[in-house]
DNA sequence: CCTTCCGTTTACGTTAACGTAATTGTTTGA
DNA sequence: TCAAACAATTACGTTAACGTAAACGGAAGG
């Protein structure tokens, strides 16, 4: 059933963030702890939230960005209209998306070559030194 | 050769940002122009860096940071020890862009069943239409 | 000559996302 | 019982990346 809990800084350390983050999430509405007595408690669910905020952050979104596309994942769409601009709306971020993956590769290919240079580079002075008499 | 030059507002608005941002890059040293009088000169030169500046942030990088990965394509490392220091960030660098690829690819994955999910509500309700009768 | 269109400098304003105290409980183990 | 550890609230501070506005200068065209 998973009804496990958390404190705030259970997730705090987890997740590699300060309680002062995830305090500040909520004060945003991007999670709603429940409470015993002031003592906040997390469940599951805030849990797989806020992971999927720093989901969020580790690719350039902002917070309402993040929230936002956590909240295409549960969607109380009924009629067609809506469901037409919620189409829409995935179309673009994953037009994004596929952007960014692109920059990505770009940069990787870039990074790659320098770090090639930089081993031949290396590799002619082991050589010079691996040639060096032993005594 | 391309020497070509270019403006400040041809360079804004090619690249969808302001004068004012671009000005700003300057400030904080991220791109020198040549001056006619007053006058910014662009060069082809600079127009890459801003470029590659814009393709960071799109990917969650700081200024700074764009800088610092610009920095690393051409390398004045000469001795065996900044080499190494120089792999190290590299390899950093590389390690972060795959985890970004890898958030990217979990959200994509998420976007596109939301996307079967609506289409399939629609499909639904599209087969109703059709099978509406015409008068 | 006058306006209009770039372009420049200077400077204060703004937003996001927390950091950093300071102060005040609450629980708990020695 | 008392300090140490964890938690909460409140509030001011900070950094990045520009936005916005004011005030000014050259040049080009009608």
């Amino acid at each position: 059933m998973l009804n496990q809990t958390y404190t705030i800084s259970e997730l705090a350390s987890e997740f590699g963030v300060t309680t002062r983050a995830i305090r500040f999430y909520e004060e945003k509405g991007l999670v709603q702890p429940l409470r015993e007595g002031q003592r906040r408690v997390y469940t599951t669910a805030d849990r797989v939230r806020i992971k999927l905020i720093l989901r969020g952050k580790r690719i350039g979104m902002t917070l309402q960005e993040s929230v936002e596309v956590i909240d295409l994942y549960d969607p109380q769409r009924n009629n067609t209209e809506q469901l037409l601009s919620l189409i829409n709306t995935i179309s673009g971020r994953q037009a994004r998306l596929l952007q960014q993956k692109d920059d990505i590769d770009d940069m990787l290919t870039g990074l790659s070559e320098v770090l090639g240079l930089c081993e031949k580079a290396l590799g002619k002075r082991q050589k010079k030194i691996s040639a060096t008499p032993k005594k």
